[in-house]
DNA sequence: CTGTTAGCGCTTTCAT
DNA sequence: ATGAAAGCGCTAACAG
């Protein structure tokens, strides 16, 4: 028993006592121009040899590697992994594979996996990217390669970026937060730079905080070094005034959340929303209000746009870029104590 | 400017002035049997035209893919992420991308998938199986298809599983557990069949409880329906004596987390214990003791084991498919408050 | 050192 | 309805 043997449409042919063509035919898109003898005759032979036709040497000639890339900067953030599982869903739906590669964030492994990727033949690229892979991005797209970013954008490229609708996010955040009665807010994020989404965030809270009436402060580090004593300032600085912490994203909350167990911060005194959802927010008392992102939806545009550009040329103008979070209200933002449950 | 054109070998040959073989050797693991001269002629063409050698090509004649497949039971589940991120790691480092699939605990997904995985040519497979597919693994292995198996044996499938050191990770539970004073513990896991992981641990914990003198009692639900009472019965039938809960993996976790709010159980005065690290464990207070899998030994031991099927048949025994788990302790196991902070 | 010549497994005209 | 033959982009002997 050799190694490793897969069977080939020769095998086939000879066993089913026909040519390649047929075969091969059986297996694509025009098996109803075989004879029902035929078929049958071929559908004997590979069975017994458990025939699997070769993608790659299919992908080889016209056929198309029906595979989509993606690239992830870091796969152990349960938001990153919500989008992997929408994209890979809507990709499946499409009779796509999906090959993903997670960057950790590492700019350089970053440019070796855009570059396997392309290499792979990979029929569309899901880029979440990590650094600014700018020169690579631009000559995978001027080779015709679908190209879709998620979140971020990447310099200059001009390919449509799917995600959240930030400004909407941070208005609904911000909203929220008012109405509860807060009057004064801490805005938490990483840092910016880098990272369209984040800096869209930021200066979104910068505009509505100030037209809203509300006080603000604003912490670019979960450091816990810098988090820490910036948290208690901002809660001694704003003393009787009741104050809240917006997060930016789920980091940013996980971190908080930590801060504030540190510094025994009473969650809901002083008020905590989070962009994105996570398992454990409904866990901690008294519950972590959130803005949950539509991750399927967004992983779903993103594959349906690249399929788009695959086809003639439409427009392709019709798929959804800026999709709406969901609110989802909990203890964490209920300044009153258990009354006023019912918050629109 | 044509839609999707990659530049090919040939043009490169044609540009550099050379011949497709010696373009074919730049990208190999000769280059250095070429003339500087040539290799900066090549190198010169190859930069011009963005030339990315095709591994589907390549792939095709002797050289193989380069690829690894990978299936996934529940990538939404972080103990399968952070699997997923060690295979990926170690594939990485042999020099072979990774492509995941995820089933969703679908079955026939899986043997979809399976199958396609097969078609694009891996040449490994690691399957964290979420029904039985044996027949199709069955074929598989026989096709000389290196395969190894995370977590849960399938069937008859005589391939190896690498995971946790299922007994260790009970023992070291039920002796912590006793070790803090707990007298009686409640055993909480998802339905055992169909998983092997589930089964040993289950078949440990009732035989080490026993054998340490602790009262147990076992849950295989994670129904709230079925939880709640189970866990109210358990508290109330063994009122006087400490109790506690070990979780058999993080769902359980989750599950039994939400329990114990919802009944107003304070955690710690019953223990709580899970198999399975999440972010979120130290946030809930008093905090949550878990055993850590080393996801990333396994994910690379999973990875070694693979390549060494590739290579001369060597025994390949030696990869180590038990891995010890890692005791964090924490609040959820203090039964007495914030002294013997100092536990082994 | 470099080029020539066969294919790898499959699809695809173009005949029959 | 079926088959023969010509590649797809690349690697791998085998000459020079």
């Amino acid at each position: 028993m050799p190694p490793t043997t897969r069977a080939t449409l020769i095998e086939v042919a000879n066993v089913a006592n026909t040519s390649k063509t047929s075969v091969s035919r059986y297996f694509g898109p025009e098996r109803h121009k075989l004879s029902p003898a035929l078929q049958a005759r071929i559908k004997q032979a590979a069975d017994a040899l458990h025939y699997q036709p070769n993608l790659m040497a299919r992908g080889l000639k016209g056929g198309g590697s029906r595979l989509l890339g993606m690239l992830v900067a870091d796969i152990r953030n349960p938001f990153s992994v919500a989008i992997v599982h929408g994209v890979e869903v809507a990709a499946r739906k499409h009779g796509y594979a999906l090959i993903v590669c997670n960057t950790d964030n590492d700019p350089s492994l970053e440019q070796r996996h855009l570059a396997s990727l392309a290499a792979y033949q990979v029929e569309g690229l899901v880029v979440n990217a990590a650094g600014q892979p700018q020169q690579l991005l631009q000559t995978i797209m001027r080779s015709g390669l679908p190209l879709v970013l998620i979140d971020r954008e990447v310099g200059e490229i001009s390919a449509p970026v799917i995600g959240l609708d930030n400004e909407l996010a941070i208005d609904m955040a911000l909203n929220h937060l008012s109405h509860q009665g807060y009057r004064c807010v801490l805005y938490v994020s990483e840092a910016p730079e880098q990272a369209s989404a984040r800096q869209e965030r930021l200066q979104r809270f910068q505009q509505q905080s100030a037209s809203l009436g509300l006080d603000n402060a604003i912490l670019t580090s979960l450091e816990e070094q810098e988090a820490i004593p910036a948290l208690r300032d901002f809660i001694q600085k704003n003393q009787g005034v009741p104050c809240a912490v917006l997060c930016a994203n789920g980091n940013a909350t996980l971190a908080m959340t930590r801060c504030f167990q540190h510094l025994e911060v009473a969650i809901g005194e002083v008020g905590l929303i989070g962009i994105d959802e996570l398992d454990w927010c409904e866990l901690v008392p008294p519950g972590i209000t959130t803005l949950a992102q539509p991750t399927d939806a967004i992983g779903s545009a993103a594959v349906t746009y690249l399929l788009l550009q695959t086809l003639p040329s439409k427009a392709a103008k019709e798929v959804q870029h800026h999709h709406p979070p969901v609110l989802i209200p909990r203890g964490s933002t209920q300044l009153i104590g258990p009354s006023a449950h019912l918050s629109p």
